[in-house]
DNA sequence: TGCATATAGTACGACATCGCACTAAATAAT
DNA sequence: ATTATTTAGTGCGATGTCGTACTATATGCA
């Protein structure tokens, strides 16, 4: 939870920077979600996005490393991905520990249709915020999540 | 949720910035909740330090707004800073509906204290991520936030 | 080979957040 | 003035996230 209001410098730059982009995801997901079917969140959306950019057939463990959640946390989102028809939890055959996450044609033609819906919400920002804009706060963001990321261990 | 993966453009240059904001959000927020006392919250921490930079006396409802959080969170966030001393809730002379919340002297001791643990890790990050490159960053975000907000309606 | 340790995943419980429904009080409309 | 509507706050249930503990398998070491 993050407050909106500005103010101060110093070691508050740093309290307002985390402020903002703390209500800037709030703002976002919920903008996202109501772009969603029903009962669809970000974190459900966003783990079948993963694999339709970087491949499917991944380990749970690879995917709670590449989101930095908790295993359990993607352990839970992983079934309800399972439970709604989009995913399938094979095992590894390399190891048998593990399981590997593979999408199912009904996972890829929601994707699809997903995105169709995002773009719209994406559409009107682009129209007030410019690419141009966003390319120029990614590399500071890049930064300052992989120091983040290094320092968390 | 938010993976940390880069590469594309265009509407997914959109999808990266948020997915950056997303995992930054997440971090930090648990960097600085291991810095507070156990069972304390970025959220809880956020109310306090609300009412000591912008005064108390303020309703729940208008400390939900400034949060942006539905007011019933902001209820369930008040009982627990209440709960703990930090806060007293009076009735609201001026709306018999209304409370006002008021900041306790406890309250203020350990918003004291928390700031100077929270100051560490700013310590540390200001050596990596210099005020500049902080303070860079700041327009983009506020201009992105206020956009979101308004929309929001 | 046999044992200690590390790793993958799950079960379970704690809790923050949120939506919906409800009560009480204030405000608007007639 | 009376009634309808709006607003402030709470109660309650659902669910996502996370920490701890546990099982099964894999790996390191003697």
């Amino acid at each position: 939870m993050s407050d909106s209001d500005g103010a101060g410098e110093g070691p508050g730059l740093y309290f307002r920077l985390f402020n903002e982009i703390g209500i800037i995801e709030q703002l976002s997901r919920a903008a996202f979600e109501a772009r969603l079917p029903d009962g669809v969140l970000v974190s459900h959306f966003s783990v079948l996005n993963h694999m339709m950019r970087l491949g499917d057939g991944k380990t749970p463990l690879s995917l709670s490393s590449a989101f930095q959640v908790p295993k359990t946390t993607m352990s839970h989102t992983l079934m309800l991905l399972e439970k709604r028809g989009w995913i399938e939890m094979r095992p590894n055959p390399e190891d048998k520990r593990s399981k590997l996450v593979w999408m199912t044609e009904a996972g890829r033609a929601f994707w699809q249709q997903a995105i169709g819906s995002l773009g719209g919400e994406m559409g009107w920002l682009a129209e007030v915020f410019s690419p141009e804009e966003a390319a120029a706060l990614m590399p500071g963001l890049e930064k300052l999540r992989k120091l983040l990321d290094a320092r968390r261990g």
